[in-house]
DNA sequence: TCCCGCGTTCTCTCTACTGT
DNA sequence: ACAGTAGAGAGAACGCGGGA
């Protein structure tokens, strides 16, 4: 770890609180900005405007005020990056949509952040502001639900014993954290955290962290099992399940991303991509072999999907989350 | 009713690898 | 030897539902 002067080390607790609140308001400033630039475009912004909820909007007044205040390169960052976005949209729908709804924070459950509607009908629109090259991350899932909820054919025994053996391996991680630190595992870590021991992964010394990090491999390897078994016996159900996972629980959505590039300072690059370009890679889904890691990977022609064991912040809670991501190879040159 | 555990979403940081 | 990057890991925030 570096090392950091009692100066630096503070300025650099207040730069990452200041990011994370940031953080908090950038996608649902993008989400409103983009929303109000294609309600521009398409010369009904009045109309757009008074159709926003007053709760949506008082909180929209907080954040664009804090934002205009400690960050105020955010809101010129942002509205580039919904012009561009917007333009982007236009040309890849050859017209400009109507009426765009939020459906944000108060809106449905869905991954759709926008609805718009287009002569070929409603289009939901899923908007993510990602770092340039890094997955995109599409799904994260309970892990005692993962396979109930994202492979319905697959029996619910199977995601019982499963769960079951998570529990398991659980305890089994549980006792030899405790053992390495000469301490007795009595079914909870109230022992841990009353002898000053950490719950983040993060604070773990090497060795625990191998520990914590073979529980979770060995979980991988069961997931791995049980996902190319599904495959290799229902083939059909096994594709059709996939697209949910890559964020595209409809057929009708549309992604779009803004890859951004803090360090070449450029325009960042937008890509949109429509359920029909990864269905047409479904058949060829291939599982890569198990890696020793955490993760589970496939192949989808020209993308990559990641399956990802991880936690919920702390280590020692039986929940565990499973994140996908997704990744398009090839990017667009503009 | 209020808390806590679980599930969900999103984006950050760190590091090991790789090509020059 | 070193910089850039891909991928692994970290973690904040919040909704929801069930149990104390």
């Amino acid at each position: 770890m570096r090392k950091l002067t009692g100066h630096n080390k503070s300025m650099s607790q207040d730069q990452t609180k200041k990011e994370a609140l940031f953080n908090e308001v950038k996608g649902s400033l993008f989400e409103y900005l983009m929303a109000r630039r294609l309600s521009q475009l398409a010369g009904n912004e009045l109309k757009f405007l008074e159709s926003l909820d007053k709760n949506y909007l008082n909180v929209l007044s907080q954040q664009d005020r804090m934002v205009r205040q400690f960050y105020p390169e955010m809101l010129t960052f942002l509205t580039q990056v919904s012009h561009d976005s917007a333009n982007e949209l236009v040309k890849f729908l050859g017209e400009v949509p109507h009426t765009p709804q939020l459906r944000g924070k108060f809106g449905t459950v869905n991954e759709a952040d926008l609805m718009l509607e287009s002569t070929k009908g409603i289009i939901p629109l899923s908007l993510k502001l990602n770092k340039k090259n890094s997955f995109v991350n599409t799904k994260s899932g309970g892990i005692k639900s993962f396979f109930v909820n994202y492979f319905s054919f697959i029996k619910p025994e199977i995601q019982q014993d499963f769960n079951r053996m998570v529990d398991q391996e659980f305890t089994r991680m549980s006792y030899e954290l405790h053992a390495l630190n000469d301490m007795e595992f009595n079914g909870d870590y109230a022992n841990w955290v009353r002898s000053g021991k950490s719950e983040l992964p993060g604070e773990l010394s090497t060795e625990e962290r191998g520990v914590l990090k073979s529980f979770y491999a060995r979980i991988a390897v069961e997931m791995h099992r049980i996902l190319l078994e599904a495959q290799t016996s229902h083939p059909t159900q096994f594709s059709a399940s996939l697209p949910a996972l890559m964020g595209f629980s409809t057929p009708e959505i549309l992604q779009l991303v803004y890859f951004h590039d803090f360090k070449t300072q450029g325009h960042g690059s937008v890509s949109i991509h429509s359920y029909a370009e990864v269905q047409k890679w479904l058949k060829a889904a291939t599982l890569l072999p198990f890696n020793q890691t955490s993760s589970v990977e496939m192949n989808l022609g020209d993308w990559a999907l990641q399956i990802r064991v991880k936690p919920m912040n702390k280590f020692t809670t039986t929940a565990i989350k499973i994140n996908c991501s997704v990744k398009f190879k090839q990017f667009e040159v503009s």
